[in-house]
DNA sequence: CTGAAAGCGCTTACAG
DNA sequence: CTGAAAGCGCTTACAG
């Protein structure tokens, strides 16, 4: 395997000057850098990333902290780790994946070997193991997801009081009056868990603001549980028109399930949005108007806010993605 | 952060007494040992990762390559790359993460900046990109899957011929003498893809062997497909009492949905057994036997062939890992 | 059982 | 615009 000292050899200069060449980190006359990038071509030179790491500043590799837990949704999660992995890359960084406790107890050797210049980290709880641990280790870290107490850390996610209202915005819009809220088992709310409750309340608020009559349900994953839930939804707004669904797949399925049973048409007898579902809505049957929690998105964000505080920007934020609205024929206006 | 000198100085002892201590790569008296034991604690010692892998043989880091491809089923996936990652924890190997287009021309990258000392390769296709660069790259390596052409290289995978004569084994002894097996779709096979092939041909002949008859249908994924498959096995197999599935989740539902519909019962009125599934048949109604395909064996091992290649075991080896049957009560003895 | 020292392959002041 | 040299923090012969 080449060395620069090789490469300074083939094209006539000193290793300093190749490896200014390489890094761009200072002018190289035209000349001296056209034989530079020949010889590094002859050679297939790629920089020892061991040397560079012990040489320089930066080890260009970033650790992704994905614990994963029982209820984690696979392909969700799989969006995440491929996007800030891909991300990585278009800054020239490689991303070592840490899992399980790992995800906790491999962040400390991670900063104290200096393998990696920064963390990215997914899933994160109300009360998750590494806030505090990330607050103490004192290295740039994004965490893709918000915990209950932000200070001092720098978190992104989508903005889910947003988008609670834009779902209920493009329902008024339509002319619906009486729209039902069916959110995430019960406990959740209990528990404390957070976009949940953000989103909840959020959307009552909203409710209020526009005049609308509002219920907010919130039945376990389970056939009979959603079928009495959409019962009390009927029985308590009785000008049910729309319905909005903040919770996991399988209640988007049972629901659809219930209503095809019943004879209700979506959106001919009922519109119904699904909002900040980190599933595809096209597979569902049939296919719902969508606010997407947009992995993509986030996950990106998250490996630039890990980058933007090694270049210097140490200032925490909390920062909210703009929910997006995609239509997929599960609304139409009002009819009476 | 300390160094190795700060170690070094607090026990008392030289760098090289330090090193050769953590390293166990020669006897420390007891009293040395216990000193920089301590000073190590006291410290919060780590070796730098970058000054280890210049100066040393190892990077103790592994490449996985991971591309995903559309019809990637994510669960599956997920494990695969768990598995892995948790495999190389347990021998002190961090995991970088290669994914989409950097599985391919990351591989280079890896090797030629010595990052890392092997590479584990998943989701290989027939004709897969990595097969010759693996080849050329001369870097220990492990394909979690098997390639057309294997020659030279360390694969590992399901042995999913036995898996078939397994399923056929455990319905024959059942009494079954009339078997199905719904496949994938048939391009699959036309494309000669791998497994589908294998498990297909193994299965005709096992039947063949144990003088049973049987008919192989290879529906897409459809309702109407699927049901013209089922009709086309009850024509053709007039005394058709079991069906083996060796296809994706979505024809699994397809095929109890439909039974469901004529009223047939699993396994009152006919035996199914899932064979080489990815994904965990608990969830089906009624759950279905399943040979599974262990995502967790077969990574773990891609770990320990790479590692057991870097400490000098270079023969290119095909390991197949035998089936296992795991019964959830859809299968029950031939009634006539 | 332990130490002094070379060297791994880079980056980056320092100097011109 | 370019070079000579120190130094990053380890590992590992070499020596005793």
């Amino acid at each position: 395997m080449a060395t620069i000292h090789d490469v300074a050899r083939v094209a006539g200069v000193s290793i300093s000057t190749v490896s200014y060449a390489l890094s761009g980190k200072r002018t190289i006359g035209a000349a001296t850098r056209d034989r530079i990038d020949a010889a590094v071509a002859e050679l297939g030179y790629r920089p020892n990333a061991g040397a560079r790491m012990l040489a320089g500043t930066r080890t260009n590799i970033l650790a992704l902290s994905a614990p994963l837990h029982a209820d984690t949704y696979a392909p969700a999660h799989m969006t995440f780790v491929l996007a800030i992995a891909e991300a990585a890359r278009d800054f020239d960084y490689d991303t070592v994946l840490l899992v399980q406790d790992e995800a906790v107890n491999g962040l400390r050797r991670m900063v104290s070997s200096k393998l990696v210049d920064g963390i990215v980290a997914l899933d994160i709880d109300h009360d998750d193991a590494r806030v505090p641990l990330l607050r103490e280790l004192d290295i740039p870290a994004t965490l893709v997801g918000i915990p209950g107490d932000t200070s001092g850390l720098t978190c992104v996610d989508l903005d889910f009081e947003a988008a609670a209202r834009l779902s209920l915005e493009r329902l008024v819009a339509l002319g619906h009056r009486s729209v039902g809220l069916i959110g995430h088992p019960d406990e959740l709310y209990e528990r404390g868990s957070n976009f949940p409750i953000r989103f909840r309340d959020s959307f009552e608020a909203e409710a209020t603001a526009l005049g609308v009559d509002s219920l907010v349900v919130t039945p376990d994953q389970e056939p009979a549980a959603v079928r009495a839930a959409f019962e009390r939804l009927r029985s308590e707004l009785p000008g049910l028109s729309a319905i909005v669904l903040n919770c996991n797949e399988p209640v988007h399925t049972m629901l659809l399930e219930l209503l095809r049973e019943k004879g209700l048409g979506v959106p001919s007898d009922l519109s119904i949005v699904s909002a900040c579902s980190s599933f595809p809505t096209d597979q569902l049957d049939p296919p719902l108007d969508v606010i997407p929690l947009p992995a993509q998105i986030t996950g990106r964000r998250g490996v630039e806010l890990t980058l933007s505080q090694l270049a210097g920007y140490t200032t925490p934020v909390v920062e909210l993605v703009a929910p997006s609205y995609v239509g997929k024929g599960s609304t139409a206006p009002v009819t009476t």
